[in-house]
DNA sequence: ATCAGCATGTAAGGCGTTACATGATTCA
DNA sequence: TGAATCATGTAACGCCTTACATGCTGAT
């Protein structure tokens, strides 16, 4: 596995679970995943080719019955150690990029009207992510007893958590710029 | 200013409100805008040149007086421009790398523990977080009626409620996994 | 007929980190 | 004397995104 190429292990995580082509990854990271990670097809693909060349993964098959052909990936023995050296590693990197944050922080040269804003639109955001999340939990609430669905189901609490958090600011700090 | 470099408005943002040196840069970026934006030496120093040859910064002047050289950069009218014209567009890209969730998520493979050590390793790093950013808010409570401060009071109020809310969550997702 | 979705991949280029190189000053 | 801090910068390298290339299938 290259050293600090996070993609490798979504892609081990996800094919842990089920074998998936390459596509098929791409939209299991657009889905409940997006609101902590994301990963494009120009890394998935290459990183798919590297990761079967170390053997972390294989080809289970090649459809070419109709039109384009289509590789569903397996994740192989060591693939799966590799996995779960990563789980056991105590180190994580947290790496986040608040542009909203750095507005904030900047905006003092700015009229403070401009401050409020960009805060309104990032509750806008919030808020539209916050019902997706929502969603997510009602169907996997459904499903909890079932393995891993837990995990999931963790992940999305995660974010309804702090994404209350976050519009429970953006009041706050719009009642603060208007007031003082 | 290059298209995506968004070190380029950290720094801008820095000198519109005092002329500081790349270094100096680099310590301010170490200090509470760490808790949402990151910033090396390797990028600073040749962003500075590369605005510098756009006109966005200039050389204040250069105290070779004992050892070193030291350039200190002052914001241009153009620099500040290009700070206005950020500050007010509308878009902004709040881009979230947790490897903590990573593991959360794909967790399901090995025993619980591990997951719940993983939270606990986490919960550790907020609360000394939580902890340095509650000193700023104690400081920066002192001098709210200065302009500017309130800007900076309301990035490290974001930061406590989104800490306390991981803080709360970890309770809840450690309780779960313990008990179902 | 045309557009969206399925499906795999490459190429160019940007951004950023880490490590290195250099050297003075200050403090224990 | 040696370590930490001040101070600027380069080089190598890696990761990732965007755009492009290709072409089928199914629905409107």
């Amino acid at each position: 596995m290259a050293k600090d190429r996070k993609i490798d292990v979504v892609i081990l995580g996800l094919l842990a679970h089920e074998n998936l082509t390459g596509y098929d990854i791409k939209k299991q990271i657009d889905g409940a995943i997006s609101f902590f990670w994301k990963g494009s097809f120009g890394s998935i693909y290459p990183a798919l080719n590297d990761m079967e060349k170390q053997g972390l993964v294989k080809r289970k098959k090649t459809d070419t019955a109709g039109g384009r052909e289509k590789i569903v990936y397996q994740i192989t023995k060591k693939g799966k150690d590799t996995l779960k050296v990563w789980l056991n590693e105590e180190k994580a990197t947290n790496d986040l990029k608040y542009e909203t944050l750095l507005k904030l922080y900047f905006g003092g040269t700015e009229d403070r009207s401009v401050t409020v804003h960009n805060i309104e639109i990032f509750e806008e955001q919030v808020r539209g992510n916050l019902e997706v999340l929502k969603l997510y939990k009602e169907n996997l609430e459904r499903v909890l007893d079932q393995e891993d669905h837990i995990h999931y189901y963790l992940t999305v609490t995660f974010g309804i958590e702090t994404y209350e958090a976050y519009l429970r600011w953006c009041s706050k700090a719009k009642k603060i710029l208007k007031e003082k």
